[in-house]
DNA sequence: ACGTTTACCTACAACGTTGTAAACGCGTCG
DNA sequence: CGACGCGTTTACAACGTTGTAGGTAAACGT
């Protein structure tokens, strides 16, 4: 009830509650020795006061902060957003709390951020990479936890939490072949990439080719250089004007899926009967398209959550020399109405 | 390069420099009186042993943490995502780093939120509401600097920076009735709200028609509970069941919108020819969607950059008395080819 | 009965920084 | 020549917390 105000600390506590400033920081770091008696009257002082723990201090004594880093591309990005939520729920389910940072998916500000003084804000970091490669994989051997996510580097000097690309790509390939479309156009490839999202999913398209036996016709690849939605269109008006015929489209993301469906009704061919369509990231916009589009779920919130384990577990951990892990997530295929088998 | 690495303390560069910590402290925060010399050789010091002040140790003696707080509903809402990546670009550019909390919409955890230990890792919060009401304004009153967004609360304790509502709804509505429409429905409104996004967007929509001289028609009104792509399919869907007539359609957010034009597409009706559709927020999606969107662009970004500023206004500020400000961004039209005119 | 463990509590130092007050040397002014 | 002001630098304390070491009783083992 005093004028103005000034956050209690363990000192008035202490004085209120008749013991010293060391019982307070005891019982509320839960030693165990405490007399209950004491510990109770401690437990009052808090109350009546209010007191909250100043974190700087306790950050500044014990080198923790509570907070931990995620870097991504942007948030703008659907796929990113879903995935930036993910993780503080998981984060906030562990008693930490999440500092987010955009990078735009740029070489140079993905490789400062590893450095940045912000990184002593934070306990550790989960890091989106998009712009970085193989090469820079030096750059992520840092002082402090780092979970890496993504599929631009691989083997690399931290843990790594990802999804398995190629064999949800082919299942998904599998899932338009099972419906009797052999003439499987592609949306979204990158030219000449053998790893990153791009690579690895385009191989698990051929892999499921070679298996049926369908020959792999180059001239049903559509490539883009961005995953956005424009590019999906384009992508996919570019494919209608080439003349290909073509009975279902993956698209290597949902986005690009998205975009490239608006363009098959706008020429007016009908989804699934014309052209079956299979995305990949189970946006939360796939379940609302029309049709609403199957797609794969590559395991979002387990990445989110496995990435967030597996920080803390470091964090918590003093063996610095524990190896690196590389951990997958498991997929599945949400079947939905543009993978629909025809009507009887 | 010295064995196992510790970080670099204010007194190595001390003794690197051979000053006391104090100068090198000064140096750091461009305290005026040195000698030039003597600057020169703390700041050889400091990049010799890559010096980085210590955060939590700064923070701890000045009060302040150098990262602000944004609470939002949840970064799953393209809405909420797009205001976080542009509140976290303005804030970089002012040296600040954000840290985000999701409250799901709760008003329970939205007023919990308020006073958690975690504001002590802020030095403000950017807060915006969206299950708390006006008889809940009491409760932003904290000791801490606050700017509210959104449209929950008006004539609150604190800053809040929001949108013209009423005006850009009128906008958007005047835009259909310039189109010759008449009979324009309305997808998202709330039942009996007045004040929040819906009650003033619906408000300017009748301020429009009165204008105009178009009687008002409740069968036009087509009522959600939330504001996603589906509940705006599901309302078109019974608008269209009740055999209502309209030549246009104003969505009170993009995302309902969006869903309400795949229902008129999937019912053979032509947008813009026989509806032409109007939403509300500029969402990222509305420039790729078949036909793209006409929308009001709300100032999102000026919205985000004005919270920013106003919010470290307050932080740099010392006179706690300053009265709260109401701040409204500016609105425009984005004209796309959901309300094109009809080709000649 | 006497050393030894155990439960409980405390004093003190330290984390790395910045604010305060004061000291130092040097030129200037009366 | 002493007082003063100014530019430059420093010593010291303080922010609020936790780790370390130690102290005091009571409980235990022999």
């Amino acid at each position: 009830m005093n004028g103005d105000f000034m956050a209690a600390t363990l000192h008035d506590v202490a004085r209120i509650a008749g013991v010293s400033i060391k019982t307070v920081s005891n019982v509320i770091n839960d030693y165990p020795h405490i007399r209950s008696t004491t510990k109770q009257r401690v437990l009052d002082a808090i109350a009546e006061l209010d007191y909250q723990p100043n974190l700087s201090a306790r950050s500044l004594r014990s080198g923790r902060t509570g907070v931990i880093g995620l870097a991504v591309p942007e948030l703008s990005l659907s796929y990113f957003a879903e995935l930036a939520d993910a993780v503080i729920r998981s984060a906030e389910r562990h008693g930490v709390t999440v500092l987010i940072e955009q990078t735009g998916g740029d070489r140079a500000r993905e490789i400062e951020l590893l450095t940045s003084p912000r990184r002593q804000l934070t306990d550790g970091l989960i890091f989106s990479a998009l712009g970085m490669d193989s090469d820079d994989s030096e750059y992520l051997r840092v002082g402090y936890p780092l979970v890496l996510l993504g599929e631009r580097i691989f083997g690399g000097p931290t843990d790594h939490v990802t999804m398995r690309n190629v064999d949800a790509a082919r299942a998904a390939t599998e899932h338009l072949i099972a419906l009797g479309r052999r003439r499987i156009a592609v949306i979204g490839a990158h030219e000449g990439e053998v790893i990153g999202s791009a690579g690895l999913r385009l191989r698990g398209y051929r892999e499921a080719l070679e298996a049926a036996g369908i020959p792999f016709d180059p001239a049903l690849i559509g490539y883009t250089t961005l995953w956005h939605r424009s590019n999906g269109a384009d992508a996919m008006r570019a494919l209608l004007a080439s003349g290909v015929e073509f009975d279902a489209v993956f698209g290597l993301n949902d986005t690009l899926t998205l975009g490239a469906m608006r363009v098959l009704q706008e020429a007016g061919l009908r989804i699934p009967k014309d052209v079956a369509a299979i995305g990949f990231d189970d946006l939360d916009e796939a379940q609302y398209s029309l049709p609403t589009l199957t797609t794969i779920d590559p395991g979002r919130e387990e990445i989110a959550e496995t990435a967030v384990r597996v920080l803390l577990e470091r964090i918590a951990s003093t063996d610095l020399a524990l190896p690196p892990r590389e951990i997958l997530a498991d997929f599945r295929i949400v079947e939905r109405e543009s993978t629909a088998p025809a009507a009887a």
